[in-house]
DNA sequence: TTCCTTATTGATAATAATTCCTAATTAATA
DNA sequence: TATTAATTAGGAATTATTATCAATAAGGAA
């Protein structure tokens, strides 16, 4: 995700308003390196911010979704959204929910290729590995 | 996917009953190329065998899951299954929704590399991409 | 084969994340 | 400050999936 200003100006060059709610949630998501739920979203935002609707955060994560700002991905049915918007890996934890990120310079040569392959025209990819993340994995080995 | 013979033979083993449902999904799993959603499976199983029931069809899906049959994945919110369980890459279109497989050597290697990296245990691995294929990109080229 | 036990099924209700709807609010501009 | 169209809040609607449970039938024993 790029700097808070960029994304004020560029938001506000397409005719998009710069509201407050919107300003918390951008602001929240580039700060984090979590890749937390709309509920999350909105519950820490609302301790700064009382006046932001669950509704909101949604439509504001839509608006960001299609300006390319964040990602979204799924974990057992629940979006997750993920500001780091260059190609890289997730892992996410089966247990306590966690993703961490991993980068890998071959991933972009991978994407090429299957698009060659395939003849598929790409315009997302998700690389993504599930398990147990290091504080976990102990309580899953006899 | 293994072959239905060491399938059911696995599933009796275990004390699972082999049913006319579970032979009947099962079966269409094996012989599809396809990335059915439950609805799709439920749908085309019908009609032969019009006595499952959707309910059924998720139970069973989700023992093939257990039993790491399936693979399961989310396709803007809808669950698609993949009897194709080795590592590989899911193109999915956008547009029509169909999904086409395309084999990569290096996914293992990759998911290695991040599982030392990260010092997670992998359990599952899912690597996607979606955009058009070649039936439905003209349609969204300018 | 017939009978028993209990896993499985089918039908429906419940759940939960997300989307939709709309009157009230407010950012942007002059 | 007044105007106006975009945005918000909050609740209803949607929809895929899960839970519930009485009825059924698979698999084993006799
Ligand atoms: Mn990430
Ligand atoms: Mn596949
Ligand atoms: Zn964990
Ligand atoms: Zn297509």
């Amino acid at each position: 995700m790029q700097q808070m200003e960029q994304i004020v100006a560029s938001l506000r060059e397409e005719g998009f308003r710069i509201t407050p709610q919107r300003m918390a949630i951008v602001d929240y998501l580039l700060k984090t390196e979590d890749h937390p739920s709309a509920e999350l979203i909105h519950k820490v935002i609302r301790k700064k911010y009382p006046m932001v609707s669950l509704s909101t955060v949604y439509k504001t994560l839509e608006l960001l979704k299609e300006k390319k700002l964040v990602n979204e991905m799924d974990v057992e049915g629940e979006a997750r959204f993920d500001a780091h918007t260059d190609e890289h890996i997730n892992l996410v934890c089966m247990n306590c929910g966690k993703i961490d990120d991993v980068d890998e310079d071959s991933l972009k040569d991978i994407q090429v290729k299957a698009a060659r392959k395939s003849k598929y025209l790409i315009l997302k990819s998700s690389f993504e590995l599930s398990g147990y993340c290091s504080d976990c994995k102990s309580k899953f080995q006899a």
